[in-house]
DNA sequence: CCCCTTGTTCGGAATGATCCGAACAAAGCG
DNA sequence: CGCTTTGTTCGGATCATTCCGAACAAGGGG
């Protein structure tokens, strides 16, 4: 209870922010804090009081974004969901592919400028800076794999 | 009118999925593709056909968040608004103040999850990983600029 | 002192998203 | 073949956000 409840709701206003739904962060919350490594669908529906019919939609959502996994062991026969193996980094990937969707746009909007140069000049900055960004972005997550590997000893 | 119009509304949506409103991400496109550099309220009103309470809220909501500024010319009635000098630099630094956030909802975990070591784990992951990108963020910023200034000579 | 311009605030309408309960499809078991 | 369990889909209700028009404040000429 309680402490945990209050922190699966905040987890919920967080992620919403990020484009997911409410009940979608609320699910990430509890996973990441739940006591269990994974759940089945009816525990996660008592467990935030959610209809089973929105409950399907999150996590199904949650399947295609690549956050939480869905498996069934060998005999059973409900699925039952995880969080990725790769949450966070996936979460980081999600953020450069956005930074790959600015730059696109960066390239839209030179596309119909015409070619006064005062014009081009600070989308060509936007459309170098986030493909800059979008660049480095790898290089920081592996830099973060060894530093992970380093300190785990 | 024409490719641009297109452009700007195409902003538009971007700008939205960040969690600006509609005409807020309308105003950046506008901005961003501009003849001009700086904008007042009633050309940009006729511009995207919004009323200038919209408007208004719009762009102080824009200037708030930092993306644009606003400036008078000195023995004119009315505000201007261009972006502001470093936008996209601010909006890179909204992100990291988003993985500082997520920081700090890993640690509020922390401290309602009770001490089973696999529970703590991976909050203590998911607190590390953004720790360390809030913390690699800003050295990536600077080389950027590094790299800007390359690029201009 | 009055009026005109500029910008903000307020109440209500419209739009969109989310969620629920119920109906539906699929699949395994007896 | 039924029956049960599990998961998805659908229509409608609810809720939040956005936007508009009108009323309101502030300030600067004349």
């Amino acid at each position: 209870m309680d402490g945990v409840s209050g922190f699966v709701e905040e987890a919920g206003v967080f992620y919403e922010r990020l484009g997911l739904s409410r009940t979608e962060g609320r699910v990430m919350g509890w996973l990441l804090s739940a006591p269990e490594d994974s759940a089945d669908a009816p525990r996660l529906c008592g467990e935030m009081a959610v209809a089973k019919s929105s409950m399907s939609v999150a996590l199904r959502r949650l399947e295609q974004v690549g956050l939480v996994e869905r498996f069934r062991r060998p005999g059973e026969r409900r699925d039952r969901y995880r969080l990725a193996e790769d949450v966070f980094e996936q979460a980081f990937r999600a953020k450069m592919a956005e930074f790959d969707r600015f730059r696109g746009l960066a390239e839209r909007g030179l596309a119909v400028v015409g070619d006064d140069p005062a014009r081009r000049a600070r989308l060509e900055l936007m459309r170098d800076m986030y493909g800059f960004m979008a660049e480095r972005f790898p290089l920081l997550l592996d830099e973060w794999d060894r530093v992970k590997e380093e300190r785990r000893r």
